[in-house]
DNA sequence: CGACACATGTAACACGTTACATGATTTG
DNA sequence: CAAATCATGTAACGTGTTACATGTGTCG
């Protein structure tokens, strides 16, 4: 859903053509969420068929604006108006890895903590870095890294946890 | 992918059915990530489809077992031995909300703040409350709730930096 | 001219998800 | 017997994603 009310919020400040789309996603966004040009393309399409955005015209260049239909208005409204709800959001891939690695035998559950912590905060150092690069100015971005800082962060302190019940456990053996 | 690979661990234990595939899978994660049991049947059908897992006879009990291949356990190994890397993860919705909702007008980018940590903040209530409620011995699930609890505590904090950068904003004007 | 940015689109596939059909077995 | 649990599957759809085709305009 992401993508397609990310770009329902866009045409609502301002009917736009594709392109402009993709560029002003990754304005928004830096490079954090990269997406792929083709997919706004497909998921105009989509916002069309279920007739949330309409097309609007050209703009007198030849592009093919779209805009918001009421429809799609009440839909966005919709979406900031109610919570991200947790069971919304989609499995996460790496507490299920260690979950069921737990009893996966011929699997060193302690090796995979560490490549991943390892990984994490070398993510972590790499997102400060981004984020001391990124103009002062430019909330949206600002937030978006900030996002996945902090989300690294608590992984980080997350697998330390992990670790920490695989020792209880072992020496409860 | 981490339906498919999940089952494809457990499958790794031991040769199952689907059905047991599904309690298995219940019974690790608490009822942290529901899986439907008709998803269990079509993951398994496309692991097979793509050589991962095979028929490997009934019980006796005729359900018909699955095992993996050669393949699946190649594929299992690779993924236990390569970190989750961020740009394997879904978008965030949450990030890419608040992100687009700083330009939308007419959106009180304050109120969907507050809506969410509200959420957040409950969510996170009971999230200790089921921590509490499951057993010490249930390694897998209590993993599995730590790491929401996590990324919950990590999304409060996040949407306080957001509040935070917005009174600046504020002042600055 | 050639490279590069601008611009639009489609076919195809992966994965997740659910509603529905279907039947066997167990148990209050 | 009726309800619940065990058990298997399929059709259909939503969203994400990419590889590819195709063309225009611009600038060094």
């Amino acid at each position: 859903m992401s993508v397609k009310l990310g770009l329902l919020a866009l045409l609502d400040e301002q009917p736009m053509y594709g392109y402009q789309l993709h560029t002003t996603f990754k304005e928004r966004t830096g490079d954090t969420w990269p997406l792929n040009i083709g997919q706004v393309y497909t998921t105009l399409a989509r916002l069309e068929r279920d007739g949330l955005v309409e097309a609007a015209g050209d703009d007198g260049d030849g592009h093919q604006i779209y805009a918001l239909t009421d429809t799609g208005r009440a839909e966005l409204s919709q979406w900031f108006a109610t919570p991200v709800a947790r069971s919304d959001r989609p499995r996460d891939e790496l507490a299920i890895k260690l979950s069921v690695a737990l009893t996966v035998s011929g699997v060193d559950v302690r090796e995979v903590l560490q490549t991943q912590r390892t990984a994490t905060l070398r993510d972590l150092q790499d997102l400060t870095r981004q984020k001391a690069a990124v103009d002062e100015g430019d909330l949206a971005w600002l937030l978006a890294l900030d996002s996945l800082i902090f989300q690294a962060e608590a992984e980080a302190r997350w697998l330390d946890s992990c670790e920490e019940r695989l020792l209880k456990k072992e020496v409860r053996r």
